[in-house]
RNA sequence: GGGGCUGUAGCUCAGCCGGAUAGAGCGACGGUUUCCUAAACCGUAGGUCGUGGGUUCGAGUCCCGCCAGCCCCGCCA
């Protein structure tokens, strides 16, 4: 409905400036032209859309606002164009314009959709690249529960911007480098050499102990915190044993990582923190060029602008430390130049979004605030933290085994999948239907991952977000489950001889059901351009649901197969749309469908 | 101390550029199956939108104060 709501904007414009020319004219000179307000119409009983503006002129017009709608409808009326468009408009409550679409309008909205890939959403028409930085663990550790969020929101956002038609670079800015390094390499000489110039010598989990053994003596003992340190230096100076250990470790961690991508069918390209590495310097020397660098307490930073720290000082941003290291603002600000900058050492992109937790606010907020004041980030480009809150569990603290360690990734997604599938038995033990083991797994593996994606993508993403298995896997309400069910009941028409893919001439439809389908499934397109501006994927759900909520209550109140002549097709066009919409859609969230269940 | 986020029904949450009588789901209570998968549908009850001011024709939404919870605040990321 997208193009018809551009259309009824400019009517109504164009109709308010007839209307009213003196303070049209005047309006837009103060370069604020009259706005009709128009927006979605808020209640089904107020036809399509309606238009507020009447109200917001009873003041400067010292008129009544009703008056003023009954003046701007006469006008509506007088353009063909819109009479074409819709019914008469109605003038409600203070003076809400109320707009009606004309029914065979909309019928011809839901032809132009059947077999169109993308259900009428626009391609964009100027395509620079988006990137969009998401999930992103360390190396030499295991992905736990903390890039859940992350990783899923990242991926389903880069799934929005790619449908739009962006090209979007899906980075995976890995934890690669740092002083972690340090501490785990120093540790391994010590310990386990051979971890250090043979690939696999300790497998994953060894080596997760060997972080958190050398994190420990990191946090208690200083001489080893100087080895350390010692040691990121000379990493970062390009030490050959320390970069063979280095790549031997990121080996290993990646492919564990994979695994987790594969599973949830996620791509990404993993450009690490160590990508930036040659960038560094340059960063410093940008810094000093712009007169922004400080030294403070011997190390290297710059002063932000309106934040104060403890003692109402500025606070620095430590781009170099007194040691001479670089610290991760330091990469952060290496990225941004690199990922705006032009080919082949940029990326040339005009939108950049890092989706990481609410914590790093302040972080971003600093980082972004000093490529700023560099003029670092081109006209017109976008520099965007898409913020996320902690995955609780249902105590509503922070999300912990029962031995009150961190959940592993693998473990959650593997509970997930258990549940689904000891929820799946029990209801075929229940329907005495009898299924292949084959089934059983793949609709078990199905519903478990989409479970654990949706619930997480269903919640506004800047909340805290809790945590339940029960609630995600319920069969009713805002779940998967639900939505994936929908899915099943047109496949199952289509395997009862409903030809979906029959192609009718005029679209007829006569139910107040079928309307109420036919309006949901045309907002589609907008409801797509709402998650590519503000990056919340929970609206994308939210309209899922509603449009399953809609079709379930056609498919159980207007009978499809067992329609009349003339209905049938129509109501199978409604059911093919609605199929692939719900297909489309979920796919945008990362989720898979099933034809049975 | 400074900064950020959050506070909406018993619970989990939506609420779009400020717009009409604040919405879902779960849970509770009641109903619906000779018919395309009842994993569904229909109905009832449930609200001082944390709180006090302000702006506005109109505030859950914007501004200011306060209260509560969570998170961040110099060389980890």
């Amino acid at each position: 409905m997208l193009r018809i709501a551009h259309r009824l904007d400019l009517q109504l414009r164009a109709a308010m400036d007839r209307a009213f020319p003196e303070q049209a004219a005047a309006a837009r000179q103060a370069s604020q032209p009259l706005d009709p307000q128009l927006a979605p119409a808020s209640k089904p009983e107020f036809g399509d859309f309606q238009a507020n503006g009447a109200l917001a002129l009873a003041k400067p017009l010292k008129q009544a606002p009703r008056q003023i709608a009954t003046a701007i409808v006469a006008q509506l009326q007088a353009d063909p164009a819109f009479t074409d468009l819709c019914l008469e408009p109605q003038i409600a409550g203070p003076g809400f314009i109320n707009l009606t679409v004309r029914p065979e309008r909309l019928a011809a909205e839901v032809s132009a959709r059947l077999g169109d890939q993308r259900l009428g959403v626009p391609a964009v028409e100027q395509a620079a690249p988006v990137v969009v930085d998401f999930s992103s663990p360390n190396i030499a550790k295991e992905m736990h529960v903390g890039h859940l969020r992350s990783t899923i929101i990242g991926d389903s956002l880069a799934r929005v911007l790619e449908f739009r038609g962006h090209p979007v670079l899906r980075l995976n800015h890995v934890g690669d480098w740092g002083t972690q390094f340090g501490m785990l390499i120093t540790h391994l000489k010590q310990v386990a050499p051979d971890a250090l110039d043979t690939a696999d010598a300790v497998d994953l989990g060894d080596l997760v102990a060997f972080y958190r053994e050398a994190k420990k003596r990191f946090d208690d003992d200083e001489a080893f915190q100087t080895t350390s340190r010692e040691e990121v230096v000379k990493l970062q100076g390009g030490d050959p044993v320390s970069l063979k250990a280095w790549g031997l470790l990121c080996d290993q961690s990646r492919r564990e990582f994979q695994k987790i991508y594969d599973r949830l069918d996620i791509r990404l390209n993993e450009r690490g923190e160590s990508f930036y590495n040659p960038f560094l310097p340059a960063v410093i020397d940008g810094l000093k060029d712009a007169e922004l660098l400080v030294t403070d307490d011997g190390a290297q930073c710059v002063f932000l602008e309106g934040v104060q720290g403890k003692d109402g000082k500025p606070l620095p941003v430590i781009v170099q430390k007194s040691d001479g290291g670089f610290n991760y603002a330091t990469t952060d600000l290496a990225a941004i130049r690199y990922r705006f900058g032009a080919a082949p050492d940029g990326d040339d992109a005009r939108r950049v979004i890092y989706v990481t937790d609410a914590g790093q606010a302040n972080h971003f907020a600093g980082v972004f605030q000093v490529a700023q004041r560099a003029g670092w980030i081109p006209e017109g480009a976008r520099l965007e933290h898409v913020p996320f809150g902690l995955v609780q569990g249902e105590d509503g603290k922070k999300l912990k085994t029962r031995a009150g360690d961190t959940v592993r990734l693998r473990d959650l997604l593997d509970e997930a999948v258990e549940r689904a599938e000891t929820d799946l038995r029990s209801r075929l033990n229940e329907e005495e239907r009898s299924e292949s083991e084959e089934f059983i797994q793949h609709v078990a593996g199905t519903v478990g991952l989409a479970a654990v994606k949706y619930a997480d993508l269903s919640q506004n993403r800047i909340t805290n977000y809790q945590f339940s298995f029960d609630r995600m896997l319920a069969l009713q309400g805002n779940t998967a489950p639900y939505l994936l069910y929908a899915v099943v009941r047109i496949a199952g028409i289509a395997r009862k001889g409903g030809d979906l893919e029959v192609l009718t001439g005029q679209l007829q439809f006569s139910e107040p059901q079928e309307w109420a389908l036919v309006r949901e499934l045309l907002k589609f397109d907008a409801v797509i351009a709402e998650v590519e501006e503000e990056l919340l994927p929970n609206r994308l759900c939210s309209y899922l649901f509603e449009l399953s909520q809609v079709f379930n209550r056609f498919y159980d109140q207007v009978p499809v197969l067992k329609a009349d002549a003339e209905a049938l097709p129509s109501r199978l066009a409604l059911c093919r749309l609605t199929a692939d919409t719900l297909k489309s859609g979920l796919g945008l969230l990362g989720i898979p469908t099933l034809d049975r269940m």
